[in-house]
DNA sequence: CAATACACCG
């Protein structure tokens, strides 16, 4: 009962204080600590006690073991259990099976996985499904998942619930729409759409793979919602710079008697701070102090953030002396954006020490180096930017190349800077160019600072131009002339410089471009971003 | 035994 309540200590005493132990006890025991996250060591270690106190273990004593290790499964631990099983003769069990194929998946060992499920044909469930699919996806194999889902759907199981939370969750995460939408209409057709959980990763997917609108409309025709509904929902406005709805939802959920959580709060900063709503922001981080909810490091980061929009250098500084624990990578890291973002005189001492401080942390975070050198640059300070590139090299960290794809009837093109392995180069460097002629009329000057490396003016306008994102639009532009949005994708942080192209090129096409960079959604329409330039 | 939300992410 205790362990159904979540009540670890309580389910301890109780267990010390019985004279002696069945198998029934012991298992209850171990499922308490699989469901309370307890270490690995301490599940393992009660195991062996009731294996050296004589009992044999049974199918859900296994169960439980293997859910202990299931959150960051080791694999050499997970291949004793499966050799004690199998010296059990537990190995016919269904739910055994499964959480034998779920502790291979999460050890990255999918050649043991896919064995087990294979030899399981005949006694398999849509858990056994599920699990083999989810491990496809932690471990970073979407295509195969995608696979497997098709063969579930042709196979004599049906899909569950499950199914669609996991795969529309992937979806979201590679911001694979058209996939999304397939999974959608399946759902549809056997009936699980009316699901409160598929439902919310339905608005999440629809949030992150550009589709607000679809989002929203999932979100209204809820019956029913918890807590990851409105919080999907409240993230996905913030995400798509529409701070001011996401506000509004942060109120209808209070109103409809939900609890907003620490991680509502995440999202309702982060709202303020992408609509540039800096005011209202401190509010509600005074709100959720005074309403009991214990400020997180990552709120800080968010309050942080905010005052970084507004150039309040001098209250960061306030800030990180109320943080009560010492501040992260995370904090330095907003910190760091916030100088280089920044016009403020405070800007170079305080980068400086949010630079040494990261890079003291974080030495192996490829991303701390690049921002350590965007933020030189942007101050004009090319020795250290060139110190802090050849940091790179010496750290022997990869950073990932800038990469933009659009989707378009035959399939994904992706491009990176200066690429010109696309066979229609040469038409999309001449739109291109054609393209800045016109911005450039209209009044666009290409903002070099935004150019890494310390080179001639003239060479940074051209390292600029071909800046992956601008590329893609080039290349969306050779195709179709039509109305309908531009939709592009890009795996990292748009610079100032496309940012400002971009606002040009809806201006100058009269078309609405809708960009996804590794942060937020940009709404480019008539000259004008949905961020409204903070980002 | 499998599932949904945040955070400049991995």
């Amino acid at each position: 009962m205790y362990g159904e309540c979540g009540a670890r200590s309580e389910c301890w005493e109780v267990f010390n204080s019985m004279a002696e132990h069945d198998v029934v006890s012991w298992n209850s025991i171990m499922g308490v600590m699989a469901n309370s996250q307890a270490p690995i060591s301490e599940s393992v270690e009660v195991f062996s006690n009731m294996m050296r106190s004589g009992l044999t273990p049974n199918e859900v004593t296994f169960v439980n073991l293997l859910a202990a290790l299931s959150p960051l499964s080791v694999l050499e631990l997970g291949k004793q259990v499966h050799a004690v099983v199998l010296k059990h003769g537990a190995i016919e069990d269904k739910a055994v099976d499964n959480a034998l194929v779920s502790c291979y998946a999460k050890s990255g060992d999918m050649d043991s996985c896919e064995q087990l499920f294979s030899e399981m044909s005949g006694r398999r469930d849509a858990v056994s499904w599920n699990s083999l699919i989810s491990g496809y996806i932690y471990n970073g194999h979407l295509h195969e998942a995608l696979d497997c889902v098709w063969l579930m759907m042709h196979s004599d199981q049906m899909m569950d619930c499950c199914t669609f939370s996991i795969v529309l969750n992937a979806c979201a995460s590679v911001a694979a729409l058209e996939r999304g939408m397939e999974m959608h209409a399946f759902g549809i057709r056997s009936q699980l759409e009316s699901d409160v959980v598929v439902e919310s990763a339905l608005v999440d997917m629809y949030s992150k793979c550009g589709r607000i609108d679809y989002a929203s409309k999932v979100f209204n025709s809820m019956s029913q919602k918890n807590e990851f509904s409105w919080n999907s929902m409240i993230s996905g406005y913030a995400r798509h710079g529409l701070g001011r709805k996401a506000l509004d939802i942060f109120e209808e959920m209070q109103q409809s008697g939900a609890n907003p959580d620490n991680v509502t709060f995440v999202s309702v900063l982060s709202a303020c701070s992408h609509a540039g709503l800096v005011d209202r922001g401190l509010d509600y981080f005074e709100m959720m102090e005074d309403g009991g909810i214990l400020p997180q490091i990552e709120h800080y980061s968010c309050v942080i953030d905010l005052l970084g929009r507004a150039g309040k250098l001098t209250k960061i500084r306030e800030y990180i002396k109320r943080i009560p624990m010492k501040p992260n990578a995370l904090i330095w890291r907003t910190v760091l954006v916030a100088c280089q973002q920044s016009n403020d005189s405070e800007r170079i001492d305080l980068g400086r020490e949010a630079s040494r401080m990261l890079l003291e942390l974080e030495p192996q975070n490829p991303v701390n180096y690049v921002l350590a050198s965007n933020f030189y640059a942007a101050t004009g300070r090319w020795e250290d930017t060139v110190k802090a590139r050849a940091a790179i090299e010496g750290a022997a960290v990869k950073k990932e190349a800038g990469r933009s794809w659009v989707t378009l009837g035959d399939g994904v093109h992706t491009f990176i800077a200066g690429d010109r392995s696309h066979p229609n180069t040469k038409e999309i460097y001449e739109k291109l160019s054609v393209l800045i002629q016109k911005i450039r009329n209209a009044g666009y000057v290409p903002m070099t600072e935004f150019a890494l490396y310390d080179l001639e003016e003239e060479n940074k306008e051209e390292l600029l131009s071909y800046h992956s994102e601008k590329l893609a639009v080039a290349f969306v532009l050779t195709r179709s002339s039509s109305g309908v949005p531009i939709r592009i994708m890009k795996n990292l942080r748009v610079c100032g410089d496309c940012h400002m192209a971009f606002r040009y090129i809806s201006q100058v096409i009269g078309r609405q471009i809708i960009l996804r960079d590794s942060i937020r959604f940009h709404h480019f329409e008539d000259g004008n971003c949905s961020c409204g330039d903070y980002w």
